[in-house]
DNA sequence: AGGCTATATTGACACTGTCAAGATAGAAGT
DNA sequence: ACTTCTATCTTGACAGTGTCAATATAGCCT
């Protein structure tokens, strides 16, 4: 009926009966639609649509539409391991500032792409055993995290008592509480969230840079 | 075609054209369906044919499903700010204890109803305008959570510098993270939570329980 | 008794996810 | 080179969904 938008991503534009790398071109409109329309602005009829093929091309590289979520999901982690990865590997910055820049980095990829983070810590993905790949990748991102807090332990910034990962687990929570608050809108927009990211951190800076 | 299931909570069993009290049956079996079989697992359709009314017999108590949906978080924040009430009034037990059975009490109601909770906090209920009552009586209920830290603040159990209101919302702010990483399965099952909370809790402690 | 209004009903529509059966084209084997 | 195989893409179909419009019912007010 419509041809519409046929040249989005054409990999082999000869012909465009087999698209070439549709499974790309898919996820990447997906991103942009839920992080523009939500993730329930998202349906895979228009998402084949907006691509450029038909209803059911999509079920030939994601089983479901679980599937395709969990697909845009891990892409979220795998951007934040990036982030995570070029803050902890440079040598420049003290581990104090790598630490604060971390957990900024963090919020503010929650609150930049409030979809998509939903979908990366929603209930229906880790609820499953299905959404394997996701679920590791998503470790892996947690375990540079904790990387982190190990760095503080080795270098005796810590308590004795103190055990890193606890640790890690309850400012990773703190963050995501947060982070979710805010990019929800039950604080009151932006004014107070910064403030607030910053009471927390000198709070857990008050308990944690104490040299024994 | 099917006159089904015609006697649940029939107010006036007499005739049951006018059910009587449709909209509290919707809600209860609303908030039945969504702590069984989750959100996803509800559709006006459905609950329809359950509480024994046709397709559209809804729409004349709830505007939308979203509506409906902010209804049954409604009711959520209802039973929170039940037993907030119950712990705060309540003059046999000291302060510091409150504050321990609020929070637990808190965590316990996210992990046993998560659906629930997932709605309550959910990104849909706080974006959009529609859903007044809902966020007054949210609101309602951090505002008698908040309570509980300004009585620190008056007993001169807090330092100068901690303003109740921002401590209030990093407590909020690291349990609702905690609640929500617990219920999403993120956290290993239950084994490390009570852990966790036991930590968070400890370190709470020792940084507010400090008499001037 | 008559009528108003809140409440409930059937019919219809567009949209959704997904399955089954068939078409196509590029790669692999002869 | 020609066949065959297989991954990929297509149309057709079905059941399920939220929601609107038009209609029916019944209890309450006068």
């Amino acid at each position: 009926m419509d041809k519409l938008i046929p040249n989005i991503t054409p990999a082999t534009p000869s012909t465009n009966y087999h698209h070439g790398n549709l499974r790309e071109a898919l996820l990447a409109a997906s991103v942009d639609i839920i992080r523009n329309k939500g993730i329930q602005g998202l349906s895979l009829r228009n998402l084949a649509e907006v691509v450029g093929v038909s209803r059911t091309a999509p079920y030939h590289h994601f089983k479901d539409k679980d599937a395709l979520l969990a697909a845009v999901a891990e892409q979220g982690f795998l951007e934040m391991s990036a982030f995570f990865h070029k803050v902890i590997e440079n040598p420049e910055i003290p581990l104090m500032q790598k630490l604060k820049q971390a957990l900024t980095d963090y919020v503010q990829f929650a609150v930049a792409h409030p979809e998509q983070y939903e979908l990366m810590f929603g209930r229906d993905m880790w609820q499953e055993e299905n959404h394997d790949a996701f679920q590791r990748t998503a470790k892996d991102c947690f375990r540079q995290y904790v990387q982190l807090f190990e760095l503080f332990k080795e270098e005796g910034l810590l308590e004795e008592s103190e055990n890193p990962l606890r640790l890690a687990q309850i400012m990773w929570a703190t963050l995501h509480g947060l982070a979710k608050l805010a990019c929800d809108g039950i604080f009151g927009k932006q004014d107070d969230l910064d403030d607030i990211i910053q009471y927390a951190m000198s709070r857990f800076e008050g308990t944690i840079n104490r040299p024994k």
